[in-house]
DNA sequence: GCCAACGTTGGC
DNA sequence: GCCAACGTTGGC
């Protein structure tokens, strides 16, 4: 089984890398992503062991901050049957689950965040689906290559 | 706070 | 099945 490669977006305002590292066994679900394409992602290809960089968005700077992995695969996102719950999916029942969940656990924190301008001044990654235009998921792949060298200017 | 980009919804 | 309207994302 061939690792594979992630990067993952939070609002730091919602949850931050901190608040990750604070969690019980630096563990937590990946909850309320409500997008078919990244649901894919996280149902279909995010397996055990695989490398998860976790992106902090709308924020300044915005920038790569730290290293995951993914330590349970795809299961249904409880969150979805919670009428309470913002991320509430009415359609969606246990029986036939619409939203699935991976659990990450924090690796590490950057000394130094990879920012969006240097990603964007890096020919290396180029290609990064991050900087490509209008792009909005919030769970993408991420290749090996890439992957290498964010972990170079991170460190 | 603005707004471009894009995904989703719903009327037809 | 089309597409306009709408809501959300996320950089700036």
């Amino acid at each position: 089984m061939i690792k594979k490669y992630w990067l993952i977006k939070s609002e730091p305002e919602v949850f931050s890398i901190q608040d990750l590292n604070k969690s019980t066994n630096k563990t937590t679900f990946w909850d309320g992503v409500r997008n078919y394409q990244a649901r894919n992602f996280i149902r279909d290809e995010m397996k055990k062991g695989d490398g998860v960089l976790f992106y902090h968005s709308n924020t300044e700077p915005n920038s790569i901050v730290g290293v995951c992995e993914v330590v349970k695969e795809g299961y249904p996102d409880h969150t979805q049957f919670d009428s309470k719950s913002i991320h509430y999916f009415p359609s969606s029942s246990p029986e036939n689950p619409v939203w699935f969940m991976v659990d990450i656990k924090l690796q590490r924190i950057f000394n130094t965040p990879v920012t969006l301008d240097n990603i964007k001044k890096n020919s290396i990654l180029k290609k990064m689906r991050l900087i490509q235009r209008g792009n909005r998921l919030s769970v993408m792949p991420v290749e090996k290559e890439e992957w290498d060298e964010i972990i170079k200017m991170g460190s």
